[in-house]
DNA sequence: CGATAATGTGCAATCATTTGCATAGCAAGT
DNA sequence: ACTTGCTATGCAAATGATTGCACATTATCG
């Protein structure tokens, strides 16, 4: 049921339709719940069956028409309830760590090849976040209630990337003293 | 496929029962990649028949009998191959920092309670990683080179812990200045 | 004696997620 | 004209993971 309120979420301020939340997805909230647009298709439709989503089609010019979501007064319930309701993360399952338990003369070469297109990806992840941050965060203690909350998920998603980067030259240097 | 390497990984230096495997992975490997004993059971049924495990029954006293799995020389093979492999992390998707875009001043204090507890999980845990580490990876520049890896492993969890254990401070104040 | 907890393996159903494919219109460059 | 890429939605199949249950033995505590 998680998916659904993170959908939900994504469209506390704005309505959308599927695509759009697809690419929100692979941005923001994306960064702590990624979900295919095949997913969001399908749960959008089921969330509209439940009353929780309204929909409507909205007919472009110049682009193929879109059906728009929005929050029901029912759904914005459903989701402030969901917030009390207990949590549980799913920790990240990374097969890079995995695999550095099966670390040898002869992988060690390849391990560190992965662990730098990793670190290389985090910090374009890195920058984007960070520019989030400097232009609509500037000063979290005047942010507006809600907003503090994105804010503090934000932050999160940084200091996680950052200590991933100093852990990647950490793994780096080691890896680098292993003869081939 | 995932889960039968990391099952192939757990085996590599000692053969286990199900039992045992679904025990560590709430531990050690576990903290990379946690698995429910149904899925591991399942998957070393698969693993047998396709011959990259074997397994034998072993008899017990006073204990219920287990069934001890090993991996044979082409399972060897295949994981040593699979180290090769493109890999791909999910990255964890934490109910937590969705609840964080819907804070409002009703459910500010429920949520920092929700990070309180997680917090204390996490020094739990971190305790735990704490204490392995001193015992046996104390100088990482001595170890084989396998071993290496596991503590990288074993440093990224802890270093990742630390960071969430600060980000939890720093989202408490900032929670605890909002008026309910 | 009864309850609880640990060891040990497993089935069945459901839910969540990924993968591969399909369709369709329009824009922009070559 | 042709290809590439973006917008836009969707189906079907397979895989991955969770949930709830079932069964059997022994140890331990009250």
């Amino acid at each position: 049921m998680a998916l659904a309120h993170a959908i939900m979420t994504a469209l506390i301020e704005d309505d959308l339709s599927g695509y759009e939340l697809a690419r929100d997805f692979e941005t923001s909230l994306g960064f702590f719940w990624q979900a295919s647009h095949q997913q969001i298709y399908q749960e959008l439709r089921k969330l509209a069956e439940r009353g929780w989503l309204n929909k409507r089609e909205v007919n472009q010019r110049g682009k193929p028409n879109k059906i728009v979501y929005g929050l029901t007064r029912i759904g914005r319930e459903a989701l402030a309830r969901w917030v009390y309701s207990s949590t549980r993360s799913r920790p990240a399952k990374d097969e890079l760590l995995v695999k550095l338990y099966n670390l040898d003369a002869d992988n060690a070469a390849h391990i560190a090849g992965e662990i730098t297109a990793r670190r290389e990806e985090m910090m374009r992840r890195l920058y984007l976040y960070e520019t989030i941050r400097r232009r609509h965060y500037g000063s979290p203690q005047a942010l507006p209630t809600r907003r503090k909350g994105v804010y503090l998920a934000l932050v999160a998603g940084i200091r996680q990337g950052e200590q991933f980067l100093a852990w990647c030259d950490e793994a780096l240097e080691l890896l680098g003293s292993i003869d081939a």
